[in-house]
DNA sequence: TTGTAGGCGTTATCAT
DNA sequence: ATGATAACGCCTACAA
């Protein structure tokens, strides 16, 4: 039997017993609360025997240390705040896992916002991390106030930008180059012969990876035909429904693209859907790509054509780099491969 | 210009002016630290004019109470813990994130940690979110050991199951009944005429909210062809490759299932996927259908029958159950409504 | 309405 | 190696 049958009394207001305090687990012990406290905290600094004890007492209190109490003392919370666009779809999922994985090897805990993309809220989200004690940052892009550094800056909060990655100075970095990860895949588009390309990006205002990867399509096409190419750009949400529409107003066209290279694999494979609903063949009709690689892009018919992105070990990663930096060390950013995965989705020009 | 040049000096070990404490201000003020705690806590029980001069004093010294310090004095932080199964698929992301939101209006943060669909990390988690001082919990489904539910008693930690409901007595629940849910797409299908049903679930182990959806597809062939109808059920863990492999398994079982129910939409999706690439037709050879709801099922090819599930509206209502369970309330359970989307992945068996 | 002062549970310095 | 004890920053009776 796993099922719980008591009423509905979980309210906060019933007597409770207050957890032990070091002080309870001192007296139990015969000890002095700084002992205990040294017990827990740097145990060699115990002979072996009272340390015993003393655990012993801890354990069968079930003592655990006060976390408020704890922080205002030592002045640190072994808490990382991650500020993420959004929980909502698989982008950020698995780096964050990781993140969160590789964090607790080192005994700290993960604490997360999202911003729903919006620079003011991230902004307020920081404040409110570093307000809860978060002793350092993850961020997610470059792209921010200087206002916003400058605060970090002036706290002292250690911070790191992840999902992007720059060469030169500046903050540091656990990601990829976003420009030349696009970079690679557009130059294969434009190799095949395509001539007549569309972006469906997300908003790339305040969004530095998403105007990286359109920027390097942008140079890749011009570099294939002239700096007069154009490309139709089309900017819409992260959202696979909203991939979908954008496809549609893309097919409308004329000239209708030949090859769409979408700014994830999202809104990749709402384009594909909509193509397909629309009775177009992929890639014969019109070739499409995602970024990302994330799970979805394998499974999708045709399969996708994409960036595949090293997720896990970027969080992984970076969650390294700020252990390193709260443990008093020095850190250098990190750049991450990322490479060109080819599937179904992309061909050359179908005839007209 | 957003970025930021300086070099990677973020080292947590530099000069570093101290933030103002509640005392600063209250020097600064002219008053003390008493009133601009009631300025900031109790803001009517201070005048106005006071009041004015001593908020005006936090702003400009960019005053924000110090984490540790609060929770310690007040006994609260103001923290929610959340444990989830994972976050590296969206069933879940999307009830987060509305559970967040709703947080945040009532000025609570949220606490996140995954439990991997382990019950003794899920436990460990449990432990730690509390040592850090989160007033109350969300956790998904009912099914742990009742050592936890002691546990969370003894301490008069306030927690809500969410993901799941049932009716009668029992732990605080904000959630939908999933084997009602279940058993109304199930009677629809057996409707339709199908016998060799099959289905593809998580691990039911530990899980209520898979095991009560495989039961309820247990009732309903039962109910329609007699005790001994029997089905194949295929458990493997929450993966489109999974769902993928479990439904080639399925097509190479003699008599092939016509119908094959999956326990979510990410392990239908996978089974869509495979189906097509053996060649077959979906549902002329065997219908496949969901549960959740997710963007993914409306985008699939056929488009997926599945369950709604009501996630923003379940996170939404679980914050605020809680939000009022915290400032001293009563709550109640809340059931929510699922209902059958009828898609194209369903139909009649196709003639053999 | 405002101020005073004690206490919250830990860490860390300084003696012993 | 261990024990006193002073912070840490805030909240909240209680007093004025």
């Amino acid at each position: 039997m796993l099922q719980k049958a008591n009423a509905q009394v979980s309210q906060a207001n019933r007597h409770r017993p207050p957890s032990p305090t070091l002080q309870d687990v001192a007296t139990a012990a015969g000890v002095s609360t700084a002992t205990v406290s040294r017990c827990l905290n740097a145990p060699d600094r115990v002979v072996a025997k009272t340390r015993e004890k003393v655990l012993r007492v801890v354990r069968e209190m079930g003592y655990a240390p006060n976390f408020g109490a704890q922080a205002l003392a030592a002045k640190r919370t072994n808490t990382i705040g991650a500020i993420i666009p959004t929980m909502e779809n698989a982008i950020f999922a698995r780096g964050l896992q990781a993140f969160q994985e590789e964090l607790a090897r080192h005994g700290l805990t993960l604490l997360v916002a999202s911003s729903s993309y919006q620079p003011d809220l991230e902004e307020e989200q920081i404040r409110t991390l570093i307000a809860r004690g978060a002793d350092a940052l993850l961020l997610i892009g470059f792209d921010r106030a200087q206002g916003v550094y400058d605060y970090l800056e002036k706290r002292g909060i250690p911070y790191v930008i992840s999902w992007a990655h720059r060469g030169g100075s500046g903050p540091l970095a656990v990601g990829f180059d976003n420009r030349a990860a696009m970079r690679l895949l557009a130059d294969k588009v434009f190799a095949l012969g395509h001539e007549a390309v569309a972006v469906i990006s997300a908003p790339v205002a305040q969004n530095d990876r998403a105007r990286e990867r359109v920027e390097a399509v942008q140079d890749a096409a011009a570099a294939a035909h002239g700096a007069g190419a154009a490309i139709s750009i089309v900017e819409v949400p992260y959202a696979i429904e909203n991939g979908a529409r954008a496809m549609a107003d893309l097919m409308a066209q004329t000239p209708r693209p030949t090859a769409v290279l979408c700014g994830n694999d999202v809104l990749a494979v709402g384009a594909l859907a909509r193509t397909r609903a629309l009775g177009l063949d992929v890639p014969r009709d019109v070739s499409i790509t995602g970024f990302d690689d994330i799970e979805l892009a394998q499974i999708a018919d045709p399969a996708l054509t994409t960036v595949h992105v090293p997720h896990a070990d970027m969080g992984r990663e970076a969650a390294s780099l700020i252990a390193r930096l709260l443990s008093g060390g020095t850190g250098e950013s990190v750049a991450l491969e990322t490479r060109i995965v080819m599937r179904g989705s992309l061909g050359p020009p179908g005839k007209p």
